[in-house]
RNA sequence: GGGCGAAUAGCUCAGCUGGUUAGAGCACCUGUCUUACACACAGGGGGUCGGGGGUUCGAACCCCUCUUCGCCCA
């Protein structure tokens, strides 16, 4: 075996064998919802665009949940982890347009039809390769599973809940200022439209009234060129400076139109000059405006932000400025006005602007037709559901988040003005003009007129795809459930969220029926792992739409994980080139390191800082780790060698050495440990969290920490260490010796497993056999079970005695700096508790220390020479006489031991006066509680005795000068 | 502008409902190729817990305030 692990030896082959055994397989006939004898445990993967490629985002998001998914497959539930790609309306259909525009073509000149096909053609070849880089992770995902949000059964999902929704009035057409982004030429959602903070300017523009010429209002505004679509200008109706001129007109300053001042609260009299120019088409604040006030909504920019009037509008836009970028006619309109007097002056202001999220242009307001989802109903069940603790988001700070979000929620425009994607379900007869109708089959004929229909030409968000994955990659609405209410046709009754009925309520949900297997097993799931930005574009959502559609919650957590950034704390993105490829670890290092080093190195929530310059020091603790780890398995094949073992339980308990009842104990310790950070699995009976659980669990580093400092800084550092001679001696002992510690091995590496998979099931394989033929469970580490606590009785404690002891001469020895190779001899005077166990373990402490440890009950006399002293707590004393660590003895060294030991009695003696002068102030002994009181007096009690110890020791060091 | 959160060792973070001599990993210093492991082992240094005030017998932890930073939303 090689002194360092080579991963790249065995993950791939290893995961190909995981794969022909089915190891990631789900079932949904074994899981008790469906009659079986367990539990099911689900994990929906967050789909990654089908056209992107792994980043280390990814890795670590991914990575969470296969240790999560690991875990409770070992645990035993039936445990499905479902993996898929969503089609990524815009992101797609622009690498599409890109390719297209290399070839010098356009999807405008291609046609509707043909882009599609080309684009579905595109994703059929290159698409979905990110879940092939995930399987080089060791993401232990039930790939026969696999889901894709624009395939046959998601797409009928996604019209089935449309046309659902539709008929209960929560999908409706609306007249609007939405966000637009030229670039990619759709409307965008609210969360699509980020803010970014941008150092612009606030112009002020005089405005004169149009019957005296002597008076004007100036505004102040950040879009000057959106003045050409001004209607009004608005003032507090309680501001005085402006109260004589409500109701008198002003002019445009470029294009004469005369607009009125209007009286309105919107206007903040405070802020700016108090009066704010009025734009309904191109603000959706002014669009509110207008529509108390009744304006008109005049548009004055096309489609790619071109300064462009239409229809009545056209003549706003004078001729010099048509055709001009937005930011363009900014910079002339701002000349223009300067020419004319009308520029007060410009002011720099800071001020956060709406970028689209893809493309990162500036979005433009506005005003058009869009699908809305009505989201009021939908967010009351899944605001409840966080508030009862039906769900709980980790870290908790984030439960306010969404709880302040879903509070103010403002309705979902679902509408994108794109090709790629699913389309709109609605159908619209031109010949009679009949109401539209929502359909869940295509409809080509008026059912009025029989007239030929057209198609509603937008597709929609891809979200609105997404928030149905937790329901439609388990079979939702299922054959039956569409077969009822195929070809069915809804009329579209209304046409804004105004016009609901009157007491509309959140209709019970229709469930499938008969239920598709997988949604009966595996629906509600479990967890969802995620990154908080995307808490309201998708998490959210999927929770309205579990409620909505299924009565229930679609998982009880939401996990939400840090961020992996740079050195400088900056998000990995390719335009910085500051990311890190998980592909480049894996080949480095393994997709072990990669794993163990994200998931050891992030706490609940907390950024995971690497350095994309240097991935040696990066994945370190990764790679150190299965150093150690691969060595402790060379150290098994080696001196255990691969003879078979005695099972433990054919061991009695009086065979075990206090060593090993103490590794025992250690790892019963350990597997508590790791238990307590993985925490409650799921709610209890109530289906809610209690207070305290909500907070409990999840600690993947917690737990993985727990698993390292038991395998490194036990089983490695300590055990093993004095296990060598034992083993070394051979004989029944040694046979013991090699049961434990191969059985506390065994136990290491299942405790292990769901974080590294792969060495651990590398190592697994080579442990020896058992001497009664019995086996260690199943064919593979990976669905073998779970480690158990033995309870093995608690003869370990008398182990501290060596793990102090062994601390103390080193640092004896350290200090005299001597020789590694040199043999010393010990005197061990034990004390309390350590007297009956010290001889036994006399032995481990000299070959732990080089050295020759001799037990006695009385401290050896001075008559020697002087010697260096370690007091343990608890009162044992070692003893070295200085000649023993000396060549030659002399005064020096004595004054030094001195020295050393007065320095500890000092500092004893200032704890000491610490909790003398705590128990003698009379309220403490009063007020706090007894146990308190009574561990204090302890404490005073113990280093009392140290101190006296120690000044002894120091007296008889004196004495022998 | 509104809301939420954070400030603990050089860096990244633990520290549960107030009762320790404030911890870990990495980094640092000193020694060691001690036949599983130098990707390691042994030993060590380092923090007035952001500033100020308060509550309490007792505060890293609770309250107020200031400063700095981050996130979400408008």
């Amino acid at each position: 075996m090689p002194t360092t692990y080579r991963a790249a030896d065995v993950e791939s082959a290893l995961y190909a064998r995981w794969q022909a055994a089915g190891t990631d397989r789900a079932q949904a006939a074994r899981v008790t919802r469906s009659g079986g004898t367990r539990d099911p445990y689900t994990i929906v993967m967050p789909p990654p665009n089908v056209t992107a490629i792994l980043h280390v985002g990814h890795g670590l998001n991914n990575a969470v949940q296969d240790v999560l998914i690991r875990w409770r497959r070992m645990v035993g539930d039936e445990v499905l982890w479902l993996p898929g790609t969503d089609h990524a309306g815009i992101a797609t259909q622009n690498v599409v347009e890109k390719q297209l525009a290399a070839e010098g073509l356009s999807r405008g000149a291609l046609g509707r039809d043909a882009f599609v096909f080309r684009t579905a053609a595109f994703v059929e070849t290159t698409g979905g390769e990110i879940l092939n880089q995930l399987k080089a992770i060791g993401a232990s995902a039930d790939w026969s599973r696999t889901a894709y949000t624009l395939s046959p059964p998601l797409s009928e999902a996604v019209t089935e809940a449309f046309v659902r929704l539709f008929e209960e009035g929560l999908v409706y057409r609306g007249h609007r200022v939405i966000h637009w982004c030229p670039r990619c030429m759709t409307s965008l959602s609210d969360e699509e439209a980020e803010f970014n903070d941008t150092q612009g300017a606030m112009y002020h523009i005089r405005y004169h009234v149009a019957d005296d010429p002597s008076r004007s209002i100036t505004v102040a505004t950040t879009r000057p060129e959106t003045l050409l679509g001004d209607v009004a200008v608005a003032v507090n109706p309680t501001d005085e400076r402006y109260a004589d001129l409500v109701g008198r007109d002003l002019v445009l300053p470029l294009n004469g139109v005369r607009i009125p001042v209007i009286a309105d609260d919107y206007t903040d009299a405070t802020f700016g000059t108090g009066a704010v120019k009025i734009t309904p088409a191109h603000d959706p604040n002014d669009f509110e405006v207008g529509l108390r006030h009744l304006l008109a909504t005049p548009v004055i920019m096309d489609a790619e932000a071109r300064m462009n009037g239409t229809g009545d509008s056209v003549d706003r836009v004078p001729p010099e400025l048509r055709g001009v970028d937005r930011f363009e006619a900014r910079e002339r309109i701002v000349n223009m006005l300067r020419e004319r007097g009308a520029l007060v002056k410009i002011d720099p202001h800071a001020h956060a602007v709406r970028h689209c999220y893809r493309c990162d242009t500036v979005v433009e307001p506005r005003l058009s037709d869009q699908w809305f989802v009505k989201m009021a109903p939908l967010a009351k069940p899944a605001l409840e559901a966080v508030r009862t603790g039906r769900i709980r988001i980790m870290p908790e700070r984030w439960e306010a988040v969404y709880i302040n979000w879903l509070e103010g929620i403002r309705d979902w425009n679902i509408s994108r003005q794109l090709w790629w994607g699913h389309r709109v379900p609605v159908y619209y007869c031109d010949a009679c003009g009949t109401a539209p109708k929502a359909s869940r089959t295509t409809v080509t004929v008026c059912s009025e007129c029989g007239a030929p229909t057209r198609q509603d030409e937008d597709v929609l968000d891809t979200w609105f795809s997404s928030w149905l994955w937790p329901i439609s990659t388990l079979g939702w609405p299922g054959a039956a459930g569409t077969a009822a209410s195929k070809g069915s046709e809804s009329v579209l009754g209304f046409t804004d969220a105004d016009s609901l009925p009157a007491g509309f309520k959140n209709s019970d949900p229709m469930l499938p029926d008969p239920m598709p297997a997988d949604l009966k097993s595996f629906y509600p799931g479990d967890v969802l792992v995620t990154a908080p930005e995307i808490l309201f574009f998708w998490v959210s959502r999927m929770i309205m739409s579990g409620y909505h559609f299924m009565g229930k919650a679609p998982y009880h957590t939401v996990y939400l994980h840090g961020t992996v950034r740079d050195m400088q704390h900056r998000k990995m993105s390719k335009s910085l080139g500051n990311g890190i490829d998980p592909l480049d670890v894996v080949a480095l290092y393994g997709a072990d390191a990669l794993r163990w080093t994200m998931i050891a190195g992030m706490g609940l929530g907390v950024d995971v800082l690497l350095d994309p310059t240097d991935l040696e020091k990066s994945f370190a603790p990764g790679r150190n780790f299965l150093t150690k780890l691969w060595n402790i398995g060379r150290f098994l094949l080696t001196k255990v060698g691969t003879d078979p073992v005695l099972p433990l339980a054919s061991i009695s308990a009086d065979r075990l050495t206090i060593a090993d009842h103490w590794i025992l104990d250690r790892l019963d310790a350990a597997i508590a440990a790791a238990n307590a950070a993985l925490g409650p699995v799921r709610p209890g009976a109530s289906g809610c969290w209690t207070e305290a659980e909500r907070t409990m669990g999840m600690r993947l580093d917690a737990y993985a920490d727990a698993a390292r400092v038991f395998v490194w800084n036990e089983l490695a550092d300590w055990y093993l260490e004095t296990v060598k001679p034992r083993i070394g001696a051979g004989g029944a002992d040694g046979e013991v010796a090699r049961a434990v510690l191969v059985h506390a091995f065994d136990n290491a590496l299942r405790l292990l497993q769901p974080i590294i998979p792969f060495i651990t099931e590398t190592l697994w394989a080579k442990l020896p056999a058992f001497t009664n033929g019995a086996s260690r469970g199943m064919d593979f580490l990976c669905i073998s079970s779970w480690p158990c606590a033995r309870g093995s009785a608690p003869g370990g404690a008398a182990f501290d005695l060596v793990l102090s002891s062994v601390v103390a001469i080193r640092q004896v020895r350290n200090e005299y700096k001597v020789k590694m190779g040199k043999s010393i001899e010990v005197t061990l005077v034990p004390a309390g508790a350590d007297v009956p166990s010290a001889p036994l373990l006399a032995e481990t402490i000299g070959s732990l220390t080089r050295s020759t440890v001799i037990v006695t009950s009385m401290a050896p006399s001075t008559e020697g020479g002087a010697s260096a002293h370690q007091l343990l707590t608890g009162g044992t004393e070692i003893v070295i006489a200085l000649a023993q660590l000396r060549e030659t003895e002399s005064a020096e060294d004595t004054q030094k031991e001195i020295a050393r030991l007065q320095g500890e009695i000092a500092q004893t003696q200032k704890l000491l006066d610490g909790v003398t002068a705590k128990l003698g102030n009379e309220s403490f002994t009063s007020r706090a509680k007894p146990e308190v009181v009574e561990g204090a007096r302890g404490q005073a009690r113990d280093l009392s005795q140290r101190v006296d110890a120690l000044t002894r020791k120091v007296e008889a060091l004196c004495g022998t000068r």
